[in-house]
DNA sequence: CATTGTGAACGCCTTCACAGCC
DNA sequence: GGCTGTGAAGGCGTTCACAATG
């Protein structure tokens, strides 16, 4: 899924005050191909003017419509080591739609701290909280032996969709959405295509982009 | 590329003792299915013996070798703040092939603090480093801002590999390799297949991973 | 008899190229 | 003339299904 890199570019160009893009600028913009702009676009609607390109404010509030970022989605995350501090912040600046509302973890020593105004709870309080599934989404930050009991508890809490962040394959029921991401994966992959250069695929070979 | 997760899988075996896997089971651990394991196996060589399965210590080395992990990488990461700690800490128990030799930072509060026993030092001192693109990686964990600025750096130290946490579009010159990897992105993919279920691809909806 | 390796079918995503529109 | 939307072509990865094998 591209829409977020678009998001993400049509916002930079909204607030530099451009009024239209072509589909080769937002491609640029974008890191990706023109061609893919026009087609992920044109599933979305007819939103362009042939000659002139596509109106970057108009365009930013479909898209936002599109993936659901025009609520306000309630974010819960568990572990607040490093990497839970770390996101706790970079949420924030994302731009309203996530809004952390929770934060657990086990370490006596942590609960109780003040995170940009939110208290650190014990995991234990987690299965009271009651969320939408439509609308919470739950971030694991754990080490991943507790990954999986971490993401029951969530699940049990009512939550609808997982972004995993431990070196552990979980499993969940359906309709619960799960989406993992490795650091240990990612640098195992680039250390791949540096051993097997000619491994990388497509013209976009000439920007190496993995 | 699932190589990575097939590691993980078949280190997890071979710790447990376990002497052999079938494609089936394997599948199950890494969290595919038995199909892609086989013909992703096979295009490693023929590892396999039909009626019995794989032998996990061989293929466990078998795929390290693939992946480039019997060597030792470098593991370069600029911006230390929580971001930064998390990875610096990850990558110490990933199982030696990748390891932290440099740390660096601008804020001149953070210069010379010890992490894990090692220095942070400040972003000028990058340059005189001098590293073998074919054996470092870069960590990008700084502000989006001044991402692009870092990028060029560490290329400009010798770094042949990148991987970018800060949520902006870089470019780099091949044969340099970027990979993103971007927290607000993720969340937003997740948002997307709430608000849209219907565009979760294939059998294994039955296991909402994405 | 359980399980691999693989050729063949399928489907999705990407890319091309151009007609239509401003 | 510049640029979009899209049908058609192409390529890649996935899945199926089965012959071969210890």
């Amino acid at each position: 899924m591209r829409l977020p890199l678009y998001q993400r570019a049509l916002r930079q160009l909204s607030a530099d005050g451009i009024p239209t893009v072509s589909s080769a600028e937002l491609a640029d913009a974008a890191g990706v191909n023109a061609a893919k702009v026009r087609k992920d676009l044109s599933h979305l609607g007819t939103y362009g003017t042939p000659g002139t390109g596509y109106d970057v404010n108009f365009l930013l509030s479909q898209v936002r419509h599109e993936l659901g970022l025009d609520r306000e989605w309630t974010v819960v995350i568990v572990g607040m080591g490093n990497l839970g501090h770390a996101l706790a912040h970079s949420e924030r600046f994302s731009g309203q739609s996530f809004r952390a509302v929770a934060l657990f973890d086990v370490d006596p020593d942590k609960i109780g701290e003040d995170v940009d105004g939110l208290q650190i709870r014990h995991v234990s309080e987690l299965s009271a909280a009651g969320f939408e599934p439509s609308r919470a989404i739950g971030v694991i930050a754990c080490p991943a032996e507790v990954a999986q009991d971490v993401c029951n508890r969530l699940v049990a809490a009512g939550i609808g969709a997982i972004l995993n962040f431990a070196p552990a394959i979980l499993t969940v029921a359906p309709p619960v959405l799960l989406r993992q991401v490795d650091f240990v994966v990612e640098l195992q992959a680039l250390a791949f295509y540096v051993v097997h250069p000619e491994a990388i695929t497509g013209p976009e070979a000439s920007q190496s982009e993995l």
